[in-house]
DNA sequence: CGTTTGATATGCGCTTATGCATGGATTGGC
DNA sequence: GCCAATCCATGCATAAGCGCATATCAAACG
């Protein structure tokens, strides 16, 4: 075999790629945790060692030549085989000491999390753990969590899943705001209430009427994007949100809208990568949070 | 995106690639030009940095271990993008300044190549030549070299092709050792005759017969595989060998068998991926060998 | 038109990685 | 069973790469 070709410097063609998808050097620099200089360097060198001019200098950021795409092209396979290496190394790994990342809702995060965290870390002080807390669900293919907790069942064929329960979701309140709309009893009543919403989609606004109410979008004036910033809205009397019912029963500041409403399921998924959860310390978490949150 | 999987140290991943498929850190560091102590302490990092024993050390080399093995296919992977990432880099340079790969048989090397070589360097002082002569064609696939010389149309689909013309070959001896079997003048008396083959596949064998001789495995006692090897072997008075015609004619040392046999055609092609003809200086070389080899 | 923001280059001190030389260990051959 | 060859590990001097601080520049905004 012949080992020409891939003799050149690998973490210059790294430094290339980030640079080229996220734009410009000193965001590929936050991106990996890097000085920017070092990149730009490296950048430097890939264009003097391989003879190409990828970038075209100009003003503020970078703009790829022709050939610099053309490169890219190939770069990126590169990169995608390396996130396989990372991925399957992760599953390989048996060592109980390393880092799990765990990704959650912003809700889940915040309320159901922590008291599982606090014994993870009794049991096993050997493990580092992240939480990444996003609205938006997390690639576990491109490994941008070792576990996600979500709403729904995934899609992905390389994911294995474990439903852990369902979840009564119910509607929630201020006493004033609901004093102020004349304290509803049937679903009908609401029709002229203010819902807070959590996302654009509408899916909020569809579950709500397939449970009997007749809503529009003139009743979803607030979109929070965030479900801790609805929440707060809800406590402080802004209208009406959806929250877990025992998180929200807990809540002295809110109560309960409709009370003998039946409350919407919504199933809690615990979710990792095939490949990962091979890995002992992997396991070892997923486990756990599968046992305590049910 | 995410760039948390491709943070890890590329060139590690090269070591462990270039180690695992050469058997050894020595081998490897060989390949690589680079000292052995590098590259093992590139593995072991590769090692902590993913949590897994890749290798398992054993005595004089490395053995794989089940999760190296399984990480191995996905560092292959890298190793191949990394190979086209190479491949179109040499396409896309435009400087005249840097390297082209010559590969052709000892035989062209030795007898064709020198007066083009001195020609290509008075004309482009700013390319460094580098001659790979071989007996196997070259992958030109995995850029083992940039242009190739050979005696046979390119199958792969990759490739550009260019037939420069046919040469004949003819059978040569020295007049001693012709003297000896009777100064054959038909086919039929080199039945007896000993031939010196230059590969074990037996083609050499069938194309003779194919021009009219009826030859069997006891006529070529002999086998070289190398060109110039069984070029002296000829000259030194051992057997018959084939040999260009340009070349055998200007030899004093030996004499055509069979004068007024037709010669054996056999065609010079000129090949190159079609990447790298794309680059300028590629392009030169092979414009300049397609004209010269006329 | 000046200010601010966010970007790329450069100089410098220092950490890190590399290569060389060497020692220790194992396999294969005679 | 010894010898030679080959390979991996370690210590040390050196060189290369990195990060920090800073200069410079361009574009957007008021």
């Amino acid at each position: 075999m012949d080992w020409r070709s891939v003799k050149f410097d690998w973490n210059r063609a790294r430094a290339f790629l980030v640079t080229a998808e996220e734009g410009s050097l000193s965001a590929a620099a936050r991106a990996l945790g890097m000085a920017q200089p070092t990149l730009g360097r490296q950048v430097d060198a890939l264009e003097a060692e391989l003879g190409v001019i990828l970038f075209e200098r100009v003003g503020r950021g970078f703009v790829l030549t022709p050939s610099g795409l053309e490169l890219l092209e190939h770069v990126r396979a590169m990169g995608q085989a390396a996130t396989r290496v990372s991925l399957s190394a992760t599953g390989q790994s048996q060592s109980i000491e390393g880092t799990v990342r765990i990704a959650a809702s912003e809700t889940h995060a915040a309320m159901l999390l922590p008291p599982i965290i606090a014994k993870l870390r009794l049991a096993e002080p050997g493990i580092h753990l992240e939480i990444v807390a996003s609205a938006k669900p997390s690639d576990l293919l491109r490994h941008e969590a070792d576990i996600a907790i979500r709403n729904f069942a995934p899609t992905e064929p390389d994911l294995i899943a474990k439903k852990i329960r369902d979840v009564p979701a119910r509607l929630y309140a201020t006493p004033a705001y609901l004093d102020r709309i004349g304290n509803p009893q049937l679903p009908y009543d609401l029709r002229q209430a203010d819902f807070i919403s959590i996302d654009g989609s509408g899916v909020f606004l569809k579950g709500l009427n397939a449970l009997g109410l007749s809503l529009t979008e003139r009743n979803f004036p607030i979109l929070a994007e965030n479900y801790l910033v609805m929440w707060e809205l809800v406590k402080h009397g802004i209208g009406i949100g959806i929250q877990d019912g025992n998180i929200g029963d807990r809540e002295p500041l809110v109560r309960r809208v409709l009370p003998d409403f039946n409350p919407f399921m919504f199933p809690i998924w615990l979710v990792a990568h095939r490949e990962v959860n091979t890995s002992r310390r992997v396991r070892v978490v997923f486990d756990l949070l599968a046992a305590d949150l049910a």
